[in-house]
DNA sequence: TATATTATGTCAATATAACTTACCAATAAA
DNA sequence: TTTATTGGTAAGTTATATTGACATAATATA
């Protein structure tokens, strides 16, 4: 039985550590731009996947952030007050609730994402291209278990 | 101007949100354990850095984790009432307080960490020694800014 | 059609993890 | 001796999330 140098514990518990830091620096950067409209981390997440999802339903922004419903909907309230999102009745389904950014969320997430987007740049234009599908190929991974 | 595939914005950003959907998942599987001892996500970090880093500090600790010391002092003293770590004081350095697992903090501490490796073992093993380096090395750059 | 399920919203109470501001004591370094 | 570092603490606050219960409308199914 092969020991790999890459699988011995000391190696996995420093990736474990390695992830929470990346994870949490890349979702720091972007603070001060949230703190100028009211909106902490969890608004942050709202919007981005709101951004790549158009039109995504309230169940469907559920299943991705693994969060209640009682949660969402103090963000979704928080950005609506604000006016960065609209939202759609579904017309298959009117139950359905799409939402989607106005003009003022769009720029708001752009400017969230330059933030963040500086940091995973650096890092990816001092990776060659291989490196960077492995390691999305080794987050995916972690991901699906 | 070259614009390489994987530094497409459109890339950069299914990063950020798979960077997310990791930390998540692989944070989380300890749930269970932790709460057996009324313990979170933060009992969870300190116990992690005090087996990684056996007799860091408290001005140690603060600086890895990146929050308050109150905040800290909370998960401390939860974790010394229930008999998980041992303090030192330093013997150069007498202000300095050094932190370690006692036999049941370690106990734990491999009991949390058996949940977390499942994951990322499994998910190493499915992919080669070259892309594991690779993994490390973007993680790394994400981290070093 | 009657019933079950799904999608969404809301109320109330609670928990967790963090924050700010301020202050204090002991020790070490300049 | 002055200043900086290390650690502890008090009081109040904020951000994010939870549980459990209940309600409405729309759709799916028996």
């Amino acid at each position: 039985m092969k020991e790999l140098l890459y699988l011995k514990d000391e190696q996995i518990k420093d990736l474990i550590e390695q992830l929470f830091y990346a994870y949490r620096e890349t979702f720091a950067d972007p603070k001060k731009i949230l703190k100028k409209h009211s909106f902490g981390i969890a608004h942050q997440k709202v919007i981005h996947l709101i951004e790549r999802y158009e039109g995504i339903t309230v169940s469907g922004l559920l299943r991705k952030l693994k969060i209640t419903k009682q949660s969402l909907n103090r963000v979704l309230k928080d950005l609506n007050k604000n006016k960065k999102i609209i939202m759609k009745k579904g017309e298959v389904d009117s139950r359905h609730k799409h939402i989607l950014l106005n003009e003022s969320g769009k720029k708001l997430s752009n400017e969230i994402f330059i933030e963040q987007k500086k940091r995973i740049y650096h890092a990816l234009k001092n990776s060659n291209s291989e490196a960077v599908i492995k390691f999305k190929e080794v987050l995916e991974k972690i991901i699906n278990g």
